[in-house]
DNA sequence: TTTGTCACG
DNA sequence: ACGTACGTGACAAAC
């Protein structure tokens, strides 16, 4: 039988919690609404979540409850309930019935005392148990069967208090939340607490003498006269205190668990409601199908030395599990395989001596679905196994379908797609330094779960691809491009370990000198890295003006020192020094601990992490090797060919981004000047200060460039003079030029913006997504961000979806011309090859040919391509 | 772990 | 009046 899962939700502080997240919302009729949306929204997550079998919202009944009896100024001097949201709890009310969903209430008692009173009886019953309250308080509720939700800012954002949470962030047990408002208070619910003691003071005492009362009997102990005093004083007061904070569990509550079982909504019932009240969106979320969860509780994986034959076949499940992230070199602990009905773990060491096994994976005419077939993959390697014919990946999947979340494992995953029935990693093996490998049957069964979710989750997470029309995306672009990913990250670029060592004795040396010279002008010594110290010797010391502050003292940034250079010397060798020391710290020692034993550095691609689609590189990053500036320029002289008398070859877009936007906005001057093949920057400083080409002089172009590059990040006049180190108003001005200068670009920055009001989302020329839920937000900073995103996001992205596509042409390309020549790295806009010499002749005529006709634009796209010994030499 | 800083496109 | 250019990752210091 299934394992019973009960929710109590705490009405009157969700209701409270939604009214105050969201804007005042109204129906047609003019009542109030946004307190029933928000709860409407929070509940149908949960709903969808949770999967509960018994539910229950309690509310809090008239005024004054037991606890007056102890305190009757409790609750004291709240404000009046807005009369905006007195006016929806009747509706609140009737979509709860619609929902069917039990509610109850007991006089002079409050909602908490029934959640609590019943929380403990579902425990006795071995049911699981959800809270769901606005309100902190109930954190003192979770145990091993109840877990607490507290709502964070918005409404359905939600932070879940198990006992280790609470331990985790408080440093407290449950129980001793109880101890802490004893102490502090609560100004909300007027609890008065020990005057002078605070969260941070009551967290100490308790963790000295764990609960009021210890702190009472240990009270000689209690170190500082004042706090002594205070507590001494006080004594009742903090007793008091800790009663009414506690939560009756043993109220004279009528209901019974049995009473509150949960059979779904009144679908009819629920559509008149969200109709009456004009919920647009919840509407089509109740008519649309939610992925089953099935439960897993006697979920079964047995460990086996051979996969059964029934499971090698079409469309069967993978997953590979690891014992960490980097798979390069994380133990590989096992391989599970499921069907979605039968599920097995075959250990890792037996793996390459099942023939059969292997042969299957290698088949491309059989399917295998997986999470992250990259990682997988590359695993399977490892172990001996070339595998082919990935037919699903979830993790990309999910990463299409909404590329915001964030998808750390499987269980984040699955939950995308309305699966809640597998435990996270970090459950499964701990954290920080209790991280650990628990026993095989413990590894197999979470493995197993991951398989036969993702066997069970292929359908759902297809046909919402279907449905936004990003089929295409997924299948003919993410998933062919994860494993050419694989292959430049197995290949590995070679790195030369005495180049790198060379700098960085070169480095070293200066970094000496520069510190003494730095040391001496001070006239003490200290860390110039600690921007704590290094404030205090510039702005204190020297009394340099402090021009700008962070919020932990002063700001030390580059472009703060650069403001300062004229006025002391010392800043000259402090910016040295950082630039310096950068380079030696990340690139020098940094890229040596990465040169595997084979020679080579291996980065891994997260292919499924950035909002626009670009890829990102990691451990080490190889997408930030210093180019701009010369001194740091010299380390890409340690990337080197890995076989004898071949090259390194790179090509790189111009100005990809600019040309995207003349494509999709369509501006005419802008197409024009592409199409003519002009210089982008001169040409726009032309139009934007009215003077012939000819006659534009290099601070023009400078500032055209500023612009140029601000049109494409989503331009604010503050952010253009920054960049330009003028003022906000002459930055206003150019901006003003420049859209009038190029007026389809103004329409198209519009349009976009309008657009994602309006759908919640913008797309690339690929139709990849990025919703922008803020855009329509009350709070000027949030709004102004996701306009800014919803003008940049298409063009970076699409920018990101063109190099892609070139990726997986230029990988067939390679294979088709029978070259040597191999894909190393991707940075953005560029590719990075090693080839024989004898082969750069060719490249130099293929590589630009097939980036420039990856995706055709109504602008020519430009690729320029260099080759030499080492990475440097390509420019 | 979080913050400030700085490397890249 | 708000406090920002867009997208990333790594390191050192300080908590």
């Amino acid at each position: 039988m299934t394992k019973r899962k009960v929710l109590l939700l705490d009405g009157n502080s969700l209701a409270y919690r939604a009214f105050f997240a969201l804007p005042l919302l109204t129906n047609d009729q003019g009542v109030h609404t946004n307190a029933v949306y928000g709860f409407a929204m929070m509940l149908q997550k949960i709903l969808e979540e949770e999967k509960p079998t018994h539910m229950l919202v309690a509310w809090d009944a008239g005024k004054t409850t037991f606890r007056h009896e102890t305190f009757k100024e409790y609750k004291g001097g709240r404000q009046k309930t807005p009369p905006e949201l007195s006016e929806q709890f009747p509706y609140l009310r009737k979509m709860l019935d619609a929902y069917q969903i039990r509610q109850y209430e007991l006089e002079s008692y409050e909602a908490d005392d029934i959640i609590g009173t019943l929380s403990r009886e579902a425990g006795k019953d071995g049911a699981e148990t959800v809270v769901i309250s606005g309100d902190k308080d109930l954190t003192q509720l979770a145990s091993g069967d109840v877990t607490v939700f507290i709502t964070r800012k918005g409404i359905t954002d939600i932070e879940r208090y198990t006992p280790e949470h609470v331990m985790e962030k408080y440093g407290l047990s449950p129980e001793q939340i109880i101890d802490m408002k004893g102490l502090m208070g609560d100004s909300s619910d007027n609890i008065p607490g020990v005057p002078g003691v605070g969260e941070k003071t009551a967290i100490k005492l308790l963790k000295q003498f764990g609960t009021v009362e210890g702190v009472y009997e240990g009270l000689d102990q209690v170190s500082g006269k004042k706090l002594k005093e205070k507590l001494e004083e006080n004594e009742e007061l903090a007793k008091m205190s800790k009663q009414l904070a506690t939560i009756n569990t043993a109220s004279p509550v009528e209901v019974k668990i049995d009473d509150l079982s949960y059979g779904g909504p009144d679908k009819d019932e629920i559509v008149k409601i969200f109709q009456e009240l004009n919920f647009k969106t919840l509407l089509e979320k109740v008519d649309a199908p939610v992925a089953a969860t099935e439960p897993l509780e006697d979920f079964e994986c047995p460990v086996v030395s051979a996969a059964p034959v029934s499971l090698l076949t079409d469309g069967v499940a993978i997953h590979l599990e690891l014992a960490g992230e980097q798979y390069h070199t994380a133990e590989i602990l096992g391989l599970a395989l499921s069907d979605g009905e039968e599920t097995v773990f075959i250990p890792a060491g037996d793996v390459k001596a099942d023939e059969r096994l292997c042969s299957w994976l290698s088949d491309e005419s059989n399917a295998k679905w997986c999470t992250d077939s990259k990682a997988a993959l590359a695993a399977l390697t490892r172990l001996g196994v070339e595998a082919e014919g990935i037919g699903f990946d979830l993790l990309l999947a999910a990463y299409i379908a909404n590329p915001s979340v964030s998808l750390t494992d499987t269980a984040s995953i699955a939950r995308e797609f309305g699966w809640t029935g597998i435990p996270t990693d970090e459950s499964v093996y701990g954290k920080g330094a209790r991280k650990a490998i628990p026993d095989e049957t413990a590894v197999a069964a979470h493995a197993g779960r991951k398989a036969f979710a993702v066997s069970k989750l292929r359908a759902v997470a297809e046909d919402k691809l279907k449905a936004n029309e990003q089929d295409g995306l997924y299948r003919e672009l993410e998933l062919p491009l994860a494993s050419i990913l694989g292959k430049m990250e197995a290949i590995g670029v070679k790195a030369d370990r005495d180049t790198l060592l060379g700098i960085g004795e070169d480095l070293s040396g200066k970094l000496e000198a520069i510190e003494r010279e730095i040391h001496e002008i001070a006239g003490e010594t200290f860390n110039i890295n600690s921007t704590k110290q290094l404030g205090s010797v510039l702005f204190e010391k020297l009394g340099l003006p402090a021009v700008k502050k962070t919020k932990t003292g002063y700001s030390t940034a580059a472009d703060v020192l650069e403001k300062l250079e004229g006025r002391h010397e010392i800043i000259r060798h402090i910016l040295d020094y950082r630039q310096l020391g950068k380079l030696n710290s990340t690139y020098i020692e940094g890229l040596l601990k990465e040169i595997h034993p084979d020679g080579k550095i291996h980065t891994y691609y997260q292919q499924a992490l950035t909002q626009t689609g670009r890829l990102s590189s990691t451990n080490p990053n190889l997408q930030n090797i210093p180019v701009r500036i010369e001194e740091g320029r010299k380390i890409r002289k340690a990337f080197v060919p890995s076989e004898p008398g071949w090259m390194m070859f790179a090509a790189d877009y111009s100005q990809i981004e600019l040309r995207v936007l003349a494509h999709m906005s369509g501006d005419e001057r802008l197409i024009e000047a592409f199409r003519e093949g002009a210089d982008i920057h001169t040409r726009t400083a032309s139009d934007v200060f009215h003077v012939a080409p000819d006659e534009v002089t290099s601070d023009m172009r400078r500032a055209a460039k500023a612009v140029n590059f601000g049109i494409v990040y989503g331009i604010s006049d503050y952010g253009l003079s920054q960049s330009l180190n003028i003022s906000r108003k002459e930055a206003g001005e150019f901006i003003d030029r420049y859209l009038a200068s190029f007026p389809g670009v103004k329409a198209y920055m519009d349009n976009g913006v309008a657009e994602a009001r309006k759908t919640g989302y913008v797309t690339t020329m690929l139709n990849r997504r990025r919703y922008l839920p803020d855009i329509t937000s009350s709070n000027f900073n949030l709004r102004s961000f996701a306009e800014r995103t919803a003008m940049n996001t298409p063009i970076q992205g699409t920018a990101a979806d063109i190099i892609k596509k070139a990726m997986i042409m230029m990988d067939d390309r390679l294979e088709k011309e029978n070259l040597q020549a191999r894909m190393l790295l991707q940075v953005h806009d560029e590719l990075i090859f090693e080839c024989p010499e004898e082969e750069i002749a060719v490249l130099e005529k293929v590589v630009p040919e097939v980036m420039e006709s990856a995706l055709e634009l109504n602008v020519p796209l430009k690729v320029e391509s260099a080759s030499g010994p080492t990475w440097y030499d390509t420019k």
